[in-house]
DNA sequence: CGCTATTTGTGCGTATGTATC
DNA sequence: GGATACATACGCACAAATAGC
């Protein structure tokens, strides 16, 4: 292709112009989700560029998620449209709990437990599986406010670290990861509200009755495996409150 | 080639080589944070390789979003760690209620209000301004069981779609975007638990006093302006529960 | 203001490595 | 083993943005 015509060529970049193209026949079917773009080799013929402007092009339709390129197989178009426009990041997992450096874990007590029930919907287990609960309070640095009742459960294999827990500042899945090598790749948050009774109201200086925010992690292992679930129960806001923020992710215009 | 041992040992590619260096010079010190690093060509000479393959490291350092690179000026240092570990993503602002489709919004009164004291922090804005407060209640589709109380604040610009809340299934958010052409770059959510009380507690058919879940949310413009503010009160679980999962973003290994 | 030096961005050609079928 | 596809790596040239004189 002339290279000789720089005022014309240098309104869009070739690669930008191949990458919207491939993305509108994506985006119009000419190319179906799941099936392989025509190779390099080809793309280069097709639009009379060389190789390394199509890299560019196809670079950028795999950033934005529309397509997964694999040595050896090919090109295959994984979605029509860009992926994801809101995230919401977090730096580490220690972000997840909000708590402030300055507060502290009192273990209440510790024992084990073999899951049935309400607890095996809660852990996201098999009935009969054996697990390490320990239970705690959580406080403030600054007062002597509890700011939450806690109850850590860990599978039989990582037990032994119930006795770190409230001797370190580390979050316990960073225990797992150091000790046993495995690292949380998801957790899952739920969020709901229940009525703070018995012992926790005790614990939370509230009455028996009143209303609190569960907060439940699930931290999930490379293999599925589930490698610590944390139960926090909350006094009611402006006490607490857990916030997010999401943002759109704009990367764009092919 | 063995398959037995996953490829640790050899990463004999030149630019992982690169990467790995530059970061641990970064990550010592040797490179400050905001300073510039040396122009690709020294690069080059002082690691012996093409300029192909320093562009490749320096690119798997931006994606880290350890270095910025700006034409004509340089490569500049903007953090000593790669950023964002774990994202949550959704798809649409919308995934963010996660109601089901079918729901349906009665409206139970609309009248504009002005902000002070206690509603000015929770809508975030000046003391004063104008709002148009939409009271509601969602119920689920099937059942007669209603899941939440709603109060939906619209700044006075945007006063006139409180007519559209209940007679359409779009979010208000949407209707924003396509009638006045602002679109939500950021959402700011917030949980905590509170009692329900008083004409809550009637339409929730809770009694007085009962631990109930509030989600706020914040709908934020590009120019930094609230474009809306949705306030709900939910029931105990296990009737409602916000869920949400977080995936490891595994992009490094430089 | 224009000019120049510097730096990254875009683009082409070629060769070889490596994963997959 | 062979064919195919993407990945890595070398070289070169020129464009575009920026900063300083």
């Amino acid at each position: 292709m002339q290279r000789t015509t720089p005022t014309l060529m240098g309104e869009h970049k070739r690669y930008v112009i191949v990458a919207r193209s491939l993305l509108k026949d994506i985006q119009d079917g000419r190319y179906a989700v799941g099936s392989l773009l025509p190779a390099e080799g080809d793309l280069c013929r097709q639009y009379a560029v060389s190789r390394h402007t199509i890299r560019e092009a196809l670079r950028r339709l795999v950033e934005m998620g529309v397509i997964e390129r694999s040595q050896g197989v090919g090109t295959r178009v994984v979605a029509r449209n860009a992926r994801v426009r809101y995230v919401q990041s977090v730096a580490s997992l220690a972000d997840l709990t909000q708590y402030a450096r300055k507060t502290r874990l009192e273990v209440r007590s510790v024992r084990d437990v073999i899951a049935e029930g309400e607890l095996t919907e809660m852990l996201g287990c098999k009935d009969g599986q054996r697990w390490r609960e320990v239970s705690a309070v959580r406080f403030s640095g600054t007062s002597e406010a509890p700011m939450a009742v806690t109850r850590i459960y860990l599978p039989a294999e990582f037990a032994e670290l119930a006795s770190q827990v409230g001797a370190t500042q580390k979050p316990i899945h960073e225990l797992i990861e150091r000790r046993f090598g495995e690292t949380a790749v998801e957790v899952e948050q739920a969020f709901g509200a229940v009525a703070i009774v018995g012992e926790a109201a005790r614990e939370l200086m509230v009455k028996d009755g009143a209303p609190g925010m569960n907060v439940l992690r699930r931290y999930i292992g490379s293999r599925g495996q589930i490698l610590e679930v944390v139960a926090n129960t909350h006094p009611a806001m402006p006490d607490y409150c857990y916030t997010m923020r999401l943002s759109l992710n704009r990367q764009n215009k092919a």
